[in-house]
DNA sequence: TCCTACGATGGACGGAATCCAAGTCAAGAA
DNA sequence: TTCTTGACTTGGATTCCGTCCATCGTAGGA
């Protein structure tokens, strides 16, 4: 956490406390809150911290790749602060818990070139779904 | 289409001029339309079809398994027609473009157990992203 | 300590989707 | 064919997410 905000301040941000705050909070792995999440916790520690603030500080953070944006049900993005180790996603579809997860084998190779319709594709995104233990009850 | 409509029929659903617009307009490969775009096709030619009744028609639809809700970029989603044959999608990062597309492999298999948590997992989705020829100039 | 450009604020705004009460009509019954 | 009824449609209000903007505040260099 501290390493991501000394990288922060060697780019040039101004640190101030709201962005901590932010920073602060997005912290962990298998953290993926929303941005009406993340500013209801920052308020905890700084109550005046408006909304607005919340989300240019994660669009900036998702800008400088440190923090991924996930959307994987069409309502509210959420925000994954785990960037620097790539990963996937396994969702719930009966609660909508994320976990991240590292599958095997590299889904980008699995893409022929006929299949690619002369794009450059530069990225795979997985997302496993299913029920967790507690909603397949 | 007309073995949609059938398929529709055969499960009791009520055949209305509006539905009948609706499924007519999803209909081909690599049609990715909004709710929007699917309401203006429609009120081509039928024109006091509302908003809400293409919402409950795309809804009914996914339900049914016959088309496919896709949200590739956190803004409107997109429904997909061509749910019989399985598929996962390339999307270009510039202009948004999207292409059904059918990798090798099979994705679910690679998550270990120990990478499953306890869930029942039922479903992999894959998005590809890139640069499309266009986009690449 | 002072300056100032960068950042924070909060209220207005916009797009996407859902909700709801009232009106309409498809399709089975007679 | 006509009648009847509950399923379907309508459009306007509402909610949810997110962005924009004019103004105010402040981090950090001089």
């Amino acid at each position: 956490m501290s390493d991501l905000l000394e990288r922060l301040r060697g780019r040039g941000w101004r640190l101030t406390s709201q962005r901590r705050v932010v920073a602060e909070v997005l912290d962990g792995e298998h953290v993926h809150l929303t941005a009406d999440e993340v500013h209801a916790r920052a308020a905890e520690r700084l109550p005046e911290i408006s909304r607005a603030t919340v989300y240019n500080t994660l669009g900036e953070l998702v800008t400088l790749g440190e923090v991924i944006e996930v959307s994987t049900d069409g309502r509210a993005k959420r925000y994954d602060p785990n960037a620097h180790r790539p990963h996937q996603h396994l969702v719930c579809t009966g609660c909508g818990a994320i976990r991240d997860v590292h599958p095997l084998g590299n889904p980008l190779a699995d893409l022929p070139a006929e299949q690619r319709f002369g794009f450059t594709v530069s990225q795979a995104e997985v997302t496993y779904r299913g029920l967790c233990p507690a909603c397949a009850g």
